[in-house]
DNA sequence: CGCTTTTGACCAGCGC
DNA sequence: GCGCTGGTCAAAAGCG
């Protein structure tokens, strides 16, 4: 599945330069306001993490991390252009297993907003959204809220799923819309080929910048609170020390959770295979070893972002 | 049979 | 108080 650029798109680098300077007043380093000003550029994915926001879960009201939400925002090329070639969008997601459980057209994007959780471990409140950038469509905005609390070879079985068919929509015609799209093993990451998705007064700017051309346009409106950031606690660093053993325990959740968030940051590992625009629908070749990853993981992160979380 | 995706509804929060 | 927006849940349907 993971080829590395399949059309001449060079393996991306990735600027997961995240941690950058987490200044408590004024961190415009574009490191937040996703469908706004976001991928200045459109050919190389940014990672940009740590966007402590203090936001309560909704329908939990009252328990939250002591510390604030940490966001990782992440931008990323997308394999595939909206409209450039409909093979099914796959990103290199993460290796974690994600659910789809929801999505929404956001204002001042005239792409809707894909809500992914893990569905690896039931207490995983990792979560995950995923929007293209209104300013390259050809961008993917990945927003990565809370942390997986356990290891990740959580894998597990995921064949099944599909249901690409709309179930009450018309065309009772039963067209071959959905000829194949085939399913994403990994439960990797996809997206439909929205055509235009007139929202309000926005033009649907589709297909304006294919690969590089990226005319950032302006904004509207929503644009003012945003320097409302002030974190600098980033948990880069996974306990290598777990193995892939512990399905769903909860004490380590639990421990987890207590330690705060961490994350083996999988995306560095995804940036370091390539990306790879959807061809076939047969992807299926994991080229990535939970070994390897995490061995590479551990190595990176206890290298070279460091750790502080090692009171383990 | 289990699991996933999809879509609408529901709810809370915020702004005015 | 109303309207808007964002986020989540739940039900239905399909696939392996
Ligand atoms: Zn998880």
């Amino acid at each position: 599945m993971l080829q590395i650029s399949p059309n001449a798109r060079m393996p991306i680098s990735p600027c997961e330069s995240q941690i950058v300077a987490a200044s408590p007043t004024g961190i415009k380093t574009s490191a937040l306001a996703p469908n706004d000003m976001i991928s200045g550029n459109s050919s190389k994915g940014c990672l940009m993490d740590s966007t402590a926001l203090q936001i309560s879960s909704p329908r939990n009201p009252g328990i939250k991390r002591r510390k604030s939400q940490a966001k990782k925002v992440v931008c990323i090329p997308a394999p595939a252009a909206a409209n450039s070639r409909p093979s099914g969008e796959v990103v290199p997601s993460d290796l974690w297993a994600w659910r789809k459980y929801g999505q929404k057209p956001i204002k001042g994007s005239p792409y809707p907003r894909g809500y992914y959780r893990c569905s690896s471990s039931k207490g995983c409140s990792a979560r995950k959204q995923v929007e293209r950038s209104r300013t390259d469509p050809n961008m993917l905005v990945i927003t990565y809220t809370s942390e997986h609390n356990h290891p990740w070879p959580t894998q597990r079985n995921a064949l099944a799923g599909s249901t690409r068919s709309q179930p009450s929509k018309n065309n009772g015609a039963s067209k071959n819309s959905g000829s194949c799209q085939s399913t994403q093993k990994a439960t990797g990451l996809k997206e439909e080929n929205k055509e235009s998705y007139n929202n309000d007064d926005m033009s649907p700017i589709v297909g304006g910048s294919s690969t590089t051309g990226a005319s950032v346009k302006e904004e509207m409106g929503n644009v003012e609170k945003q320097l409302e950031m002030d974190d600098s606690e980033f948990s880069e660093g996974f306990p290598r020390s777990y193995k892939p053993a512990m399905p769903d325990s909860n004490q380590s959740e639990d421990f987890f959770a207590d330690l705060g968030e961490i994350e083996a940051d999988p995306l560095n590992l995804l940036f370091a295979q390539g990306f790879s625009s959807g061809d076939h629908e047969e992807r299926e070749s994991k080229a990535l070893d939970p070994f390897s990853l995490f061995d590479w993981t551990g190595n990176n992160s206890n290298t070279s972002f460091g750790e502080d979380k090692r009171g383990l």
